[in-house]
DNA sequence: CTATTTTTTTAGTTTTGTCTAAAATTATTT
DNA sequence: AAATAATTTTAGACAAAACTAAAAAAATAG
């Protein structure tokens, strides 16, 4: 397998993660979940299309070939192990470890990701419950499901959370919420799409519909 | 501390590792280390000179400002932590390391690498014998000296080997040194500088001066 | 079905780091 | 000390990756 540079990988990784919702995916899109400009997005695309890791056709979209696919996988490996090695080993809390995992998983030495994952264990999902690939590509499916999308009186364990801003982790905070925590849904309301959930044996409390579209739990 | 990019750093770190042998460093000697071209080196120097990290006049040759050291220190405390990491932890065999960590170094995120070290258990030497610098950039002064150098009847530890081609691989294999053997020098000849050496009980063989000049060790 | 708005692409620059070829400077011989 | 050789710098070009502004195409509205 070739060699791609720091940009290119961070690109592939991009369309990957936006093509697992939207089916094809957009210069706009892409250039917003990059933070770079629409110019940008279509200059990359032009040389990954040469680089056959990409279909497409001017103003059409873009989606990953198969060869696209593996490297996108490759680097998500990657970026999965840093981040349970920084979570687990060096212990750094689940919030710290996506920044330094984006640096460290342009480093593309098969050896090092390979003995890396068997020193940790083979681990199975990052800190945050996603699921890693193992050196061949394959990915499990994700367990992980949105607290709205959760059936009342079932009970998850919070895996992730999709914002990353100071705000929502100080809602968190203070809602006592935290990766790990066992939350059952108790009751949800039309109106608004709040719902009320419970921790343990304790009283139940709101959440508002924003909140929980960003809280992603294992379910059962 | 400002960030690099990581050309800049690989020059300051040859700098840094030429300059403690040569006292002042010259173009040709920078473009041959890096593998680069003299004029390449030439913009270069001019870029780390505006960013105050170089001493340099056209045609004069050049040695990093206190600031320069400082950071060239901080690149080489990423290094060989990384080279400690994957010898120790990940099984990587010596002559495996520098390889991986001359890219590893360069991901420069001061947590990260305080958090290695102390995970690491604060290791004073890489797997090479050289010193690891610490947090604040302090570093001691080394204790391997040239086989060359050697008193007779002295022993030695092998620590490391300067050239890293297959071909003294080879060699090393053949007279079965590696790092850690014990060496003892049993007598030199003027006439073309190769020497008698001994591991342990065994007989002594003869090592030429070529041989000798790579292999360093730390006596006592 | 036009007209307007939005999205995407193109054209032309910029910055970083590299290179070759030529010019300038310094070092070495004779 | 002048000629020659070696080293270093400059000038000009190129590739990668980004940007802005303008043009082109597609989507949406009236
Ligand atoms: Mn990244
Ligand atoms: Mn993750
Ligand atoms: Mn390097
Ligand atoms: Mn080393």
């Amino acid at each position: 397998m070739l060699n791609y540079s720091t940009s290119e990988e961070n690109y592939i990784k991009a369309i990957f993660h936006l093509q697992r919702q939207d089916g094809t995916v957009t210069t706009n899109e892409l250039a917003n979940e990059l933070k770079t400009k629409p110019a940008s997005v279509t200059d990359m695309m032009k040389k990954l299309k040469v680089k056959k890791l990409l279909n497409y056709q001017p103003y059409q979209g873009f989606r990953l070939t198969n060869e696209g696919n593996k490297v996108a996988l490759g680097i998500i490996r990657r970026h999965r192990l840093w981040e349970y090695f920084l979570a687990e080993k060096l212990k750094f809390s689940w919030d710290e470890v996506h920044e330094v995992a984006e640096e460290l998983e342009h480093v593309s030495n098969k050896k090092l990701i390979d003995k890396l994952d068997e020193f940790l264990g083979f681990p199975r999902t990052d800190p945050h419950g996603d699921p890693i690939p193992d050196a061949n590509g394959k990915i499990e499916i994700s367990k992980k499901i949105c607290l709205t999308a959760m059936a009342l009186n079932t009970i998850g364990v919070v895996s992730s959370v999709s914002d990353q801003s100071s705000e929502i982790l100080e809602l968190l905070e203070h809602k006592k919420i935290a990766i790990g925590t066992k939350l059952e849904v108790k009751k949800k309301f039309e109106f608004d799409n709040s719902m009320e959930v419970k921790i343990g044996r304790q009283p139940a409390f709101t959440i508002s519909n924003q909140l929980a579209e960003n809280i992603f739990v294992l379910s059962n």
